[in-house]
DNA sequence: TTGTACGCGTTATCAA
DNA sequence: TTGATAACGCGTACAA
């Protein structure tokens, strides 16, 4: 109802259109007098900046994506968190989609983007994302960082944790222990996150001379469930086996059910790893010694990465990796 | 880059920029066949449409605010995950902002959707909004819906579960379990949600011939650690205390923690029941009995009344209330 | 400091 | 009936 334009706030000054943006910008060379007769005006006839007239005009707009496949996991939510924070602090908008893994969705909402001229989006693709996707991201050419799901494409930006690193502090954590004969549990063959905890859980055995077992790596999905079925066949089949590292903190919990019910104490006679330091892990008995990754930094870390890239930062791709932690719980024993 | 716009699509089919704009957006009378050239036309071009200069000469958007005081709250988001799937299906974007209980900003966030032209808004206000924002945005009469957090002022919409009713169902539950020794814990002194949490609480005790002890009423931040925390104390003052009706099931999972700490056996020794029905709660083990609130269903139906408003309903204001559930669970033993 | 062309889709008005 | 013309929404930035 009745806005009021840049052109009426000018007339009540005395001034020009330009004059006005100018003072509304902090732009150019205003006189002190005029600047504060334009203030008053602005001030005094309830003025609302009209951003969609400037972004029409710049061929821009102050507006940035996030796509998820699901906002309800903690984990992304934290991130969403601190990637909000950090937008707000640079006066731009965050656009949420949540995709579910359709790959449709996700489409739909890249398309709706474009059409909104968004200035920059984060994203973290659904599993099965065609390579075209990315190509097509590609030449629009509007800076887009990606997270958290490892990404081969070596032309985008990415921030996420060192999944390598995160197996390997788990590992060397059981081994010093004292465990010789240690399984790997969880995630899914096609999984380029597992294919870096895989490393770097192989890594670290072979650092201390120990030879994987590739029987002894087991996949499985990302439920408990399936965590306990897998459980229970492999510790069947090789008893001596006395620890494990697990993809998941949801897999451990599984691992944890099937141990339990084949009567082996985890903490004493069996020593568990998660990965991701979800909320249960603490809440469990006995509580389960994890690899927390943050997430809220993750989020915080892609928000000024997409800001800098905004502001022209032409610097090659970066990948920004941090630093997993050791969480200890009781799921080793204590020490 | 190079963007294409109408005009240049107009000229390549030999047409007027109004035809194309008719053809995009099925309007007009446009004979078939020079729709299909317009459509042709579109698709070799590889035309985007730009909804900024569509809004500005429409003097309006297709974006919808939300505003939340913490998406990190799981309750929170599975109500994003609901909004933003009902947001979706009428092309609708969605702004996402996190208050983090500071009106200020919260402020912004409002002042930034009015400068963009959002079309509507949902949200769940900083706990000590004042009434000025309230009128404020009553006075830019942009289609809002309040949600989850109770609200006195009858002017606006709003959706949100009868948490009276949910706690009544709690306490009965209890009770038929033959417990007389109930605590209430959680939420913070000045929230209205807990004000109708504890009076569904203490009616239904009253109704019992019990009288409430105000000691057993305690306050904690919406953590599982400071959940714990109250609780070690007030179990430790109070022994005879045998069950516990929490605000929060993200509070109930900190007294899990508590109770197990303290070598009572939550089940068994002592009952318990969570509000919000989180994902968490059917994880954890035993399993939280809880009062659930469909918090997915109260982004959905926000979703669908905001619609509707910007559809242009102006019935008088709604107040949709989710009746809500008891969910039970392993938390107060099997029966 | 100002005048004004410009960004681009929309729609009322008018012509064929 | 079908389609073209042109004014319009409003802030921006360059030439004057």
């Amino acid at each position: 109802m009745t806005t009021v334009t840049l052109a009426q706030v000018a007339e009540r000054a005395g001034v020009s259109t330009a004059t006005v943006s100018m003072v509304l910008r902090n732009r150019g060379r205003i006189s002190q007098a005029t600047r504060e007769r334009v203030l008053k005006a602005l001030d005094d006839s309830g003025y609302v900046y009209n951003q969609t007239a400037a972004n029409l005009r710049n061929r821009s707009s102050n507006q940035v994506g996030l796509l998820l496949h699901d906002i309800t996991n903690p984990f992304y939510s934290e991130m969403t968190a601190g990637l909000s924070h950090e937008m707000e602090r640079h006066d731009l908008l965050l656009f949420l989609a949540n995709s579910e893994e359709s790959e449709e969705r996700q489409q739909k909402f890249l398309d709706s983007l474009m059409r909104n001229s968004a200035c920059g989006m984060v994203l973290c693709a659904a599993r099965k994302t065609p390579q075209a996707f990315f190509e097509s991201l590609k030449r629009r050419k509007i800076p887009a960082i990606m997270v958290v799901r490892p990404l081969s494409d070596p032309d985008f930006d990415f921030v996420g944790t060192d999944n390598f690193l995160g197996t390997q502090m788990a590992t060397a954590h059981l081994l010093k222990l004292g465990h010789h004969n240690i399984a790997f549990i969880g995630g899914s063959q096609s999984s380029g996150t597992r294919a870096q905890r895989i490393g770097g859980f192989t890594s670290k055995l072979l650092e201390h001379g120990i030879s994987p077992d590739s029987r002894w790596l087991v996949t499985c999905q990302a439920s408990q469930s399936d965590g306990a079925r897998v459980a229970e066949a492999l510790f069947s089949a090789f008893p001596q086996i006395t620890a494990a590292v697990c993809y998941q903190d949801v897999v451990a919990l599984g691992v944890m059910q099937a141990l339990r019910k084949m009567d082996r104490d985890v903490g004493r006679d069996f020593s568990l790893v998660g990965f991701d330091d979800i909320t249960e892990a603490a809440l469990v008995q006995p509580g389960l010694t994890t690899i927390s990754v943050a997430a809220k930094e993750i989020g915080r870390k892609a928000g000024e990465l997409l800001y800098s890239r905004i502001q022209g930062n032409d610097e090659p791709p970066k990948r920004i990796i941090l630093p997993p932690a050791l969480v200890i719980r009781e799921s080793c024993g204590f020490r």
